[in-house]
DNA sequence: GTGGTCTAGACCACA
DNA sequence: GTGGTCTAGACCACA
């Protein structure tokens, strides 16, 4: 269910945490729902556990997650998970339109990829 | 004309070379203008020369610059700095919208943002 | 009674001492008076009994309850409770009221939490 | 300038947390100076640079310190600290003070305690 | 078993 | 030199 890219720039504690945001979005995990527990989620991925618990901790930090005791990490509620990818990717938007329009991408292009994306189910 | 963010997750001279690509774009350094001097860069900007360095250095290899023997660097054409941004730039694009997909930005909002970039006058 | 957070950074075994100590103070549970058994008590708060045992165990230990034979574990009496309280809290106060000071709680603003807490009746 | 202690429940790392956001607050460490490296500091302190690495990036997301390239560490603003410590401290204020009125801490007892950290110099 | 803390130490990008 | 990431591995409290 997690995908890591290890040659890339982006660390791999931060893959785990913008995936598990994600899957939470989706609904693949609900709320409440039980996360792997960060030993078996390390040893899957091939990883360090420190890894695992870095992401973790930090998604806790946001309140994206919470743990309990000596029981695990959990899926907090799917609001906040979209209200900070919302928040970040708004700005990251703005960000990319405006070096777009610099570099001549025209609006039919970008209406283009937007159907791409949004296909015909968004609203 | 540079605006940097010290404090920025992206490194400086990152944010340098992606600042001179936009003033080329911009065409507030026309093609072979001469660009300012390492050295006096570094000053104005109170940061040390290697990091000018690297950027101008980054910025020749992939052809946005150039570099005359004891002269110093100028803006190549405005193609060259288009063409690298479009294609950075819609990779991000893709996986921006992706994500805001997921995070419930509609299409509308979409459009706002857009309208909001592009305005009018889409150059 | 017992209102338990299972993702508050409080271990929950303390959780428990800590109410158990307070339905002493508040003569909820009146001196030898009889408390849950730790097996009901886990029940009812949807928990592992150990829990619950290492929470008596240690309240035992302390003297604030004690334990008959196969009888079940008895509220001992309230100034033991209220001693150990006593104690813990005026620590507590201590280091709080030093920070408070240097984020500039003002005497006006902690008047006014006392009044909100203490109100008329200070029994 | 920090003493840790070792045997403390409370860990090291926020040990470090508090006691770098007390000297912001008390001016020691102005907005803007330069805080000791992730290195020295867990030199002088005899302790895992790791350890320090932790409570630094903690401070840094809640916005009590910024961090710069290869640079440093430097204190933020005042305000942010202050704004942090309130709250925290508010909530701890209310819960001891509710514990101390059970545990028959009287008025009397609590202003002599608070006259003896608020000195004549409050406000 | 589960997460939390900490050490020791490596390697990297950046300035 | 400075912080950032990651591994390997230990030990602990808690459930």
């Amino acid at each position: 269910m997690i995908q890591l890219d290890l040659s890339s720039r982006t660390p791999v504690y931060l893959q785990i945490k913008e995936r598990i945001t994600e899957l939470i979005m989706m609904e693949i995990c609900p709320p409440d729902s039980r996360l792997p527990s960060v030993r078996s989620l390390a040893m899957e991925l091939g990883i360090n556990p420190n890894t695992i618990q870095k992401a973790y901790q930090e998604l806790e930090a946001e309140g994206v997650i919470y743990t309990v005791g000596g029981k695990g990490c959990f899926a907090g509620r799917r609001e906040k998970a979209v209200g900070l990818t919302r928040q970040r990717v708004l700005g990251e938007l703005r960000d990319s339109l405006h070096q777009a329009q610099l570099a001549g991408v025209t609006e039919q292009e970008l209406a283009a990829l937007l159907e791409e994306i949004y296909g015909g189910d968004s609203k």
